[in-house]
DNA sequence: ATTTTTGATGAAGACTTAATGAAGATTCTT
DNA sequence: AAGAATCTTCATTAAGTCTTCATCAAAAAT
């Protein structure tokens, strides 16, 4: 499922984009205020911002352009200024994709993330991986060989099999393995991660599929 | 060379718009007409279409219907109607990509069409630099391969990356590897800088990226 | 030419983070 | 409720990283 980051001070606007996502099985993250929503877009994989330039803690543009430092996912402008030179900037400059002005209908504000999304999506199904999913059985398949995992070790693994050669953050991977908030030690990936492994170990001796990328997460290797 | 196909049948609106793009060099076809515009698109390569939709012979959303039976090149809609079912229809329905209305102004229709095309090509990078940052992998690339780096020379050498040509501080290059105020020696950054050099020479043996400035700080050389 | 200042270098020690093995807590099944 | 499987925590070990220091080299100042 694809996560939309929206970040946007009126309640009753996220909140109708926010209903409209969701019924499209998007996941829906809101945020009032810039601050919030760079934390979470820093441990979080985000597949596209919805940002509204004027926020009351920083300018949406600053935001964006804080974004833009780390990854260059999609982002759509809202802003209530129709403003030729401001959309220019937006565009051009900070590498948004987007811009749509208030008054804006969800319906609308939906048309323009699909229209986005479609473009990142084209997945390269590379044939050749040692990795692949047996949906039906909820099972991740190594070397033609279906793994027994345990369910947390499961939605571990078959998430890096989906995202493969990117880094995953722990806090990011925890989100995976309870779907509500869980205040249990981070390090705990750490130790599926190691119970992943060994699992690996045993079908390919000398393997190296899981990478460690210290201080932040872990990615898996094609 | 990216090539745009416009297809507008106001000769004004269509001439201005060719101008700034071929100013920004791109290469430029111009049709006033869908059936026209089609069949060139079935011959060529083409990177971006910019479409009016109300044209002479057929209707833009009929031609976007038939482009995208065969491509799914980046495709923007100029429409003299603000409507809003009309732009849910032509980027949700047709899949079109961004949708600008008249009037409009030539400079913004090339950050639109900058703005898509960004997203095709992301290595559009300013001049071929030897340097690029891969952002799903958290990691700095130099001659095509991903450099293994600490985290602290990652935070200084991407650093450098995005803003090359011009001297960092060490102040401020020690400011990039905390998040908190730190109190230790300006020097630190000479070790990290010495590192990051030693892992460049072992990619390309007589390379003097990172210059030193007497007195101030360190720059990269693109 | 000599002194002074500043940066480069290599190595040591302090520190941080991750891997590991095992034990306790929790959940699920029967 | 008992037992098995799983998840989480903890202590320990191992590995990797950051900072400092001493020394050497280069540049600037005298």
């Amino acid at each position: 499922m694809q996560t939309i980051l929206i970040v946007e001070d009126d309640k009753t606007i996220a909140e109708s984009i926010c209903f409209i996502l969701e019924k499209d099985s998007f996941n829906c993250k809101w945020y009032d205020n810039g601050k919030d929503a760079l934390e979470f877009h820093k441990d979080n994989e985000v597949d596209l911002i919805l940002l509204d330039v004027g926020l009351p803690d920083m300018s949406g543009f600053d935001l964006l352009r804080k974004v833009r430092e780390k990854s260059n996912i999609p982002v759509i402008i809202i802003s209530a200024r129709d403003d030729e030179s401001d959309q220019v900037l937006g565009l051009e400059g900070l590498g948004a994709n987007a811009y749509v002005t208030k008054p804006l209908s969800p319906r609308l504000v939906v048309a323009h993330v699909r229209a986005q999304l479609r473009m990142v999506k084209p997945e390269v199904k590379s044939g050749d991986s040692k990795f692949s999913i047996n949906h039906a059985m909820q099972r991740v398949v190594f070397l033609n060989q279906d793994l027994i995992l345990t369910p947390a070790e499961y939605k571990i693994l078959s998430h890096l099999v989906k995202n493969p050669n990117r880094v995953h953050s722990r806090e990011y991977l925890m989100s995976i393995i309870w779907d509500r908030p869980h205040g249990s030690d981070i390090k705990t990936i750490n130790t599926h991660i190691k119970s992943i492994r060994k699992r690996l170990h045993e079908l390919d001796e000398n393997n190296e599929y899981i990478e460690t990328h210290r201080g932040i997460g872990y990615s898996l290797i094609e």
